[in-house]
DNA sequence: CGCCTTTGACCGGCGC
DNA sequence: GCGCCGGTCAAAGGCG
């Protein structure tokens, strides 16, 4: 379900809902494919920095818990404490081969019950849990507009 | 036993 | 050129 190419939204888990009209602000980068490989160093990982059509969108809940479980699953690979917010931002990663979709999820200083989560890049693969759970969190859930 | 979290270090971009 | 800032990697430990 990520039959998405021009324009659409993409939010698997929001299509559950039809009913929930929310406008969202797509953020869309630079779409140049700049390939950046570094070798010598102990990382002879090829790390490619493709700011291109990584889909960004972010939207804000009302949770006391700061991993949303959306049915993917999702591997944190890093957490760092930002200037702005008192609070750390972790990153989480999509594990699954050849789906690199990743998450951040942010907590707001002034509001600490508020957790930003934000999307970035398309699932390419099914759902693999259910999302009666996330469901719930839909309720409450708010698009970040303000961007 | 396999997967995931944690944590420090490292890197690239940008501003001064 | 250096320092700040934000993002990522990777080793080791933890938990189901």
């Amino acid at each position: 379900m990520e039959g998405y190419d021009d324009g659409s939204l993409y939010a698997p888990f929001l299509s559950l809902k039809p009913h929930q009209s929310l406008s969202m602000s797509e953020l869309e980068q630079g779409r140049e494919e700049a390939s950046k490989v570094r070798e010598g160093s102990s990382r002879s990982r090829e790390l490619k920095k493709k700011k291109g059509k990584k889909q960004k969108f972010a939207f804000q809940t009302r949770s006391q818990v700061d991993i949303l479980d959306d049915g993917y699953r999702w591997r944190k690979y890093g957490q760092k404490a930002v200037k702005n917010n008192k609070f750390p931002r972790s990153y989480y990663r999509c594990t699954y081969g050849g789906c690199n979709v990743k998450k951040q999820v942010q907590r707001l200083t002034a509001d600490q019950e508020v957790v930003v989560t934000t999307y970035e890049g398309v699932h390419s693969h099914p759902i693999e849990k259910s999302t009666e759970n996330f469901e719930h969190i839909l309720t409450q859930m708010q698009i970040y507009s303000s961007f």
